[in-house]
DNA sequence: TCTCATGCTTGCCATAATGACAAGGTCAAG
DNA sequence: CTTGACCTTGTCATTATGGCAAGCATGAGA
């Protein structure tokens, strides 16, 4: 199967898989004769894998170690299950950021009236500095 | 005042600051003989609000357009509230997104014994693809 | 067989915002 | 006069991804 396909198969890009392969993600895989690059189930099931756990929001270099856990059969799940909590507390984190940002700006645009006067809380508060 | 005291004074790097100044967030400030910015209470003010904007979760574009409906006065605050919300319902769509990853992600830590044992609920969804 | 479309290869450029570093000029205090 | 702190510009790196270009491969149709 040629990267094409293999992209189709997995919905990553080929660019993105040629990448993965750069830094070393995955493993160089076969070449035809041509010098087309050649997926066999296994790569497949390995790309599976990294889109998965970057869809879960993994940044690549966790994907990698995620990988490696998950070739090291012999791997203790406490190994996973750490970082996939730190993780969620990277999530967490990230959320509250947010969701005070939102509450913050959710506040200034109820008390903003929104018609043709010039005169407006937003840019008040961006002036004052939020004080 | 040199971009030092300047930097002390908002919160920001000296090096953010000649960035914002490149990209034209800021007007060239004026320098002195020796080639030094030079910073009056203005460009503080101006810098302020960069940062609060910023602060706020704005990109640097979107604070672009905020110094703009801000320097002139002349404008709607009706413009001013709709940058604002269009930003909060980016903040939410990012929100509701990264609430669900770490739901997903709570479920398999929750599920994962995560002793010594090699068997893991997490690695087993990452490579069905979560299926 | 010639040609055209499609797909593969590599490599370079760009993004957003920031830090780090380097080499050099400046200034004030000791 | 030296030292240290500060300023200048420039370059490189980061993360993950898209885009573009030049060149080769391959298969189908004329």
């Amino acid at each position: 199967m040629n990267i094409g396909e293999a992209a189709r198969h997995t919905g990553l890009s080929a660019k993105m898989i040629r990448y993965y392969e750069s830094i070393g993600l995955i493993s160089p895989t076969g070449r035809s004769a041509n010098g087309y690059r050649h997926f066999d189930e296994e790569d497949l099931h390995r790309l599976a894998f990294i889109r998965r756990s970057h869809d879960l929001g993994f940044s690549l270099e966790e994907v990698g170690r995620l990988l490696t856990l998950w070739h090291d059969r012999q791997r203790a799940s406490a190994d996973v299950k750490a970082l996939a909590g730190t993780h969620i507390q990277a999530l967490n984190r990230k959320i509250h950021e947010l969701v005070s940002l939102r509450d913050t700006l959710q506040e200034l645009v109820d008390t903003c009236h929104g018609d043709d006067r010039p005169d407006c809380p937003i840019l008040k508060d961006l002036e004052s500095g939020g004080r």
